[in-house]
RNA sequence: GGCCCAGUGGCUCAGUUGGUUAGAGCGCCGCCCUGUCACGGCGGAGGUCGAGAGUUCGAGUCUCUUCUGGGUCGCCA
């Protein structure tokens, strides 16, 4: 039996005096005569306004519960007053037959529908199958389905081909928390949700595959964040054979700029080439690896010229000052502004303001006056600019130059050229790192990448010719609108540099084959130079949706406790089932 | 795990220095309404103020404990 002709977003005026049968939920029911209402039908499609105007269908229609599903039978006839608001607008249907097909069996819903994301997030997940029903949140799984179809689509017209990699797996010993699945067959032995198909990918490598690529599941047992997932998200994981860091850049260059000016809330993306900027430099100038180049502040160090001033915080510290031209804001402006740094960073900003007659003014004038031909001419200050500094500790004083320049930014248009996507590399990534537990010398990253410069300059460093930590990785970050998408690598492919890069932290053969003994003993067999990256969809979706937090783009999310409330998981198991995997539950959350 | 914020009818929120019977909008129920489209009008039901203890003549309001949710830091090679 035929359930519909046309969906609730289809007709036109153009199809007045068809005879329509249409399918969806009664959004509403609004009476406005004794003998006069009107029905809204919704379904995935759209809206279409019913007329009912006899005392039959009204008494029908007075009977069904709002968000019922009904089918509906009747003809196309133009209003009599039209509603431009909608594209269904000019035309209405008048039905001749309403049949419900699934009754709601609540009169009063946890949550309006159409006003469900103003609702309480915990109400909102335990009816999500309500929640998905508002256009909304339509719009936004619509969207994430059309941007995974031209990631796909634009992979695999690179020639990429996609392969799916397990689900159940080893547990890795590096990075974030495994989630663990006992085994049935083999009592007291795990195997773990991989964290990402990284081992996976570079064995693919090996195996002659050339072009790989997958929208893949990864799991981390890792806190929450309004940008992360508790539990489990998506990656575009690729990985290219032969390959170096630029033919990585060319692919996404050229993969992931349309799909954003296409799909995002901005129809304006960077081309290719991305700028790029080593590690050192972001840190230096933007104060942050993930800067956000549509801000055109950037901070520079001043120590030099004002730690000496006689103001107290600068004193042996290293001074950071971000320069903004053309400042016409308030003292209120400033303090507000200066308040949210310090709220973000726990570190102080200092401020002094040149003004129209290029004087010294506000904040910390007083120390400034004094040299402040100096300040202004090394400086480069005009009138009407703001200086806004930090000071402390390099790293300290970089963070909060950082967040100046991210604050004050984000508050400034004549700063800020906010309606597009602007991406850019991180590269040069320090290799190494002194770990701040340890004290020791540490992998930064990951022991994946590829040391630039390869196993010369690990036997320089481990010889003491040169310096540990001045070694690079051959890896990269991809950020986008101060936002990191992703990070990747020219991996290590070379067990002998591999054996090198570890005995510099103090590791040697043996703890490398029993880290990665597949990907090790696959390397020993001949493997091609390999290179690759792994955008995180989720976070690229809420980018283009232009929402703020991460559950309002996955269908199903779990809450910041990493709990599905929908489905009750976790949930307890039957004895029978812990005992067939041989598991015996010493500790519960009520202990 | 640390810190910050919130918890008041089904939903969103207001509630003054602690003081009479805890309010509003939306939703729900009833009546009215012949062109609505956030329809409108009139009336009504619906609250252990997250829980527990304390201070007080008196607690939605103050204190402590606890639970739940959100944000943030740790964490996320």
């Amino acid at each position: 039996m035929q359930s519909r002709t046309h969906t609730c977003g289809e007709l036109r005026l153009s199809d007045a005096g068809k005879n329509v049968q249409l399918s969806g939920w009664m959004e509403n029911f609004r009476e406005v005569g004794s003998n006069l209402g009107f029905i809204v039908l919704r379904d995935f499609y759209g809206t279409t306004q019913l007329v009912v105007e006899n005392e039959e269908m009204m008494k029908l229609a007075k009977d069904i519960v709002k968000e019922s599903t009904i089918t509906v039978k009747g003809v196309v006839r133009e209003r009599s007053s039209k509603n431009d608001k909608l594209p269904t607008g000019e035309i209405e249907v008048v039905p001749e037959s309403i049949e419900v097909l699934g009754a709601c069996r609540h009169n009063e819903l946890p949550f309006e529908i159409n006003r469900s994301r103003e609702a309480d997030e915990n109400i909102r997940l335990k009816n999500r199958f309500l929640d998905l029903r508002n256009p909304a949140m339509r719009d936004n799984i619509l969207l994430r389905s059309n941007v995974i179809a031209a990631l796909r689509s634009a992979m695999c017209a690179h020639d990429f081909i996609e392969i799916t990699t397990p689900i159940l797996t080893a547990s890795s010993p590096e990075g974030a928390r495994d989630y663990l699945v006992p085994s049935r067959k083999h009592p007291g032995k795990f195997y773990a949700l991989p964290q990402a198909p990284q081992q996976f990918k570079q064995i693919l490598m090996t195996s002659g595959i050339d072009r790989y690529f997958q929208i893949a599941p990864c799991f981390r047992d890792e806190d929450a964040r309004g940008d992360r997932s508790p539990g489990e998200f998506y990656q575009l994981d690729m990985e290219m054979a032969f390959a170096s860091k630029e033919d990585v850049f060319e692919i996404l260059e050229d993969v992931l700029p349309p799909v954003f000016e296409k799909f995002g809330k901005y129809d304006r993306a960077s081309k290719a080439p991305f700028t790029r900027i080593p590690f050192a430099e972001a840190m230096e100038k933007y104060g942050t690896d993930k800067p956000d180049l549509r801000i055109d502040l950037v901070s520079e160090d001043v120590s030099g010229l004002l730690s000496d001033i006689g103001f107290d915080p600068f004193k042996d510290n290293t001074v950071k000052a971000v320069v903004i031209s053309d400042f016409a804001e308030s003292r209120k402006f400033i303090d507000k502004a200066c308040a949210e740094v310090e709220m973000l960073t726990a570190n102080k900003a200092y401020w002094f303001r040149i003004d129209d007659k290029s004087e010294v003014v506000g904040g910390i004038a007083k120390f400034i006056s004094p040299i402040k031909d100096k300040v202004i001419s090394e400086m480069k200050l005009s009138a009407n600019t703001l200086v806004v500094l930090s000071a402390g500790e390099k790293g300290a004083a970089q963070k909060t130059a950082g967040a100046i320049i991210k604050t004050f930014g984000n508050l400034l248009p004549n700063h800020i050229d906010k309606e597009q996507y602007q991406f850019c590399w991180i590269v040069d990534f320090p290799l190494y790192e002194i770990g701040e537990e340890s004290g020791e010398l540490e992998f930064c990253h990951n022991p994946f990448s590829m040391p630039t410069g390869g196993k010369q300059v690990l036997l320089d460093a481990k010889e003491g010719k040169t310096d540990p930590l001045s070694i690079m990785a051959d890896q990269y970050d991809l950020v986008v609108n101060g936002v990191e998408l992703s990070s990747g690598a020219v991996r290590n492919h070379d067990p002998e540099i591999m054996i090198e890069a570890f005995e510099l932290v103090g590791l040697g053969e043996d703890d490398v084959k029993a880290k990665f003994p597949a990907m090790y003993n696959a390397f020993t067999y001949g493997a091609p130079p390999h290179a690759g990256i792994a955008p995180g969809v989720d976070r690229m979706v809420m980018l283009l949706a232009g929402e703020e937090s991460i559950r309002e783009i996955i269908p199903f999310p779990m809450n910041k406790n990493a709990q599905d409330i929908l489905m009750g998981a976790p949930g307890e198991v039957t004895k029978a089932q812990l005992d067939e995997l041989s598991i015996t539950i010493t500790k519960t959350e009520e202990e």
